[in-house]
DNA sequence: GATACAGTAGATAAAAATATCCATAGATAA
DNA sequence: TTATCTATGGATATTTTTATCTACTGTATC
């Protein structure tokens, strides 16, 4: 659980996806690498990409090669656009009290001071997009501690050019 | 899942204390009578409750008459005092990469369009308390609809003071 | 004291979220 | 053509969250 308490899976669907944007436009990553990058369980890394390929936001390429990459530029993919794919509903007036109607003026008790960062928070979604990522951090990341555990373990067991392959075989 | 993505528990909570917080100072409301008033299923809500007793948040009394009420004047209470006893993390620099170390010095791909949110989040919870609710809606709420319900059914099932066990006894 | 009320405590059950596995199909390279 | 790579799709397992149940303790009323 994250700050805004963030799922999982929601957790893992921005993770993916700010990666994908941090590549040159047009490379495709393996969801091993993507998971290697990101420490999302490659099988359920899996299974979230190909709900970003069927919403159209990412693309896919089989067999040798192939991999996820953004299917349109960062910018034109905000974070409200990962998070619906996710099962993230936008409502900008649901009630914390479940209420059907709930507005300013039938309101819950906490109307008025939940909507308030609610609404904040809605809008930050739907601004901020993945080309926020490319633009600040990409310097800081030459590589990512995952794909450097992974090269050392390759390197040691000498010779084989994927580290998971070497690791599977011992 | 409401749209800051609160768990089922955090939402309860707020209900709750939300509900204690309009009554007249001192009044104690049983679980049944607040399960009926949120709509949060009786057990649950007694579990939550007495969560919210250790952490001082309560005062309960047993036995006939007795019931929940807060333990301090509302203004005392944040939504962040509440959250915290079901469990939410404040993490002002919860990184959602997972970063162990996650600053402006040294950011994650997302820290940057995150950590604006994310503060502004706990900044809320922090300062935003039971007092809000009391002041803005209390007049809106005659009888929450659940109540209403009750009244109805307890009517019907003539002459028992207590619906429930009308409803049970049937 | 007896009775009914109401919270406490912990066990158990059901459902949802998370994670893993396996058998396939498409694509590339040799 | 064959072997290897890589995503797809669906089944299954695990874990966590949510919900329910039962026995018990304290309190007030009669």
């Amino acid at each position: 659980m994250i700050s805004i308490n963030l799922s999982h899976t929601a957790e893992y669907a921005l993770r993916a996806m700010s990666w994908l944007a941090l590549l040159p436009a047009g490379k495709a990553v393996t969801a091993h690498e993507l998971s290697d990058a990101t420490f999302v369980p490659v099988h359920y890394l899996l299974k979230i990409m190909r709900q970003m390929v069927s919403a159209g936001l990412v693309t896919s390429a089989k067999g040798h090669g192939g991999g996820f990459a953004l299917a349109k530029p960062a910018k034109r993919i905000s974070y409200m656009n990962i998070l619906a794919v996710v099962g993230y509903d936008a409502h900008p007036n649901q009630c914390v009290f479940g209420w059907g109607k709930c507005n300013s003026a039938n309101p819950c008790p906490m109307h008025d001071s939940w909507s308030a960062i609610n609404q904040e928070f809605q809008e930050w979604a739907e601004k901020t997009t993945l080309a926020q990522i490319r633009e600040g951090t990409t310097e800081m990341l030459p590589m990512p501690p995952a794909a450097a555990r992974r090269a050392r373990k390759s390197a040691l067991e000498k010779g084989v050019s994927r580290g998971r392959k070497a690791a599977e075989e011992k």
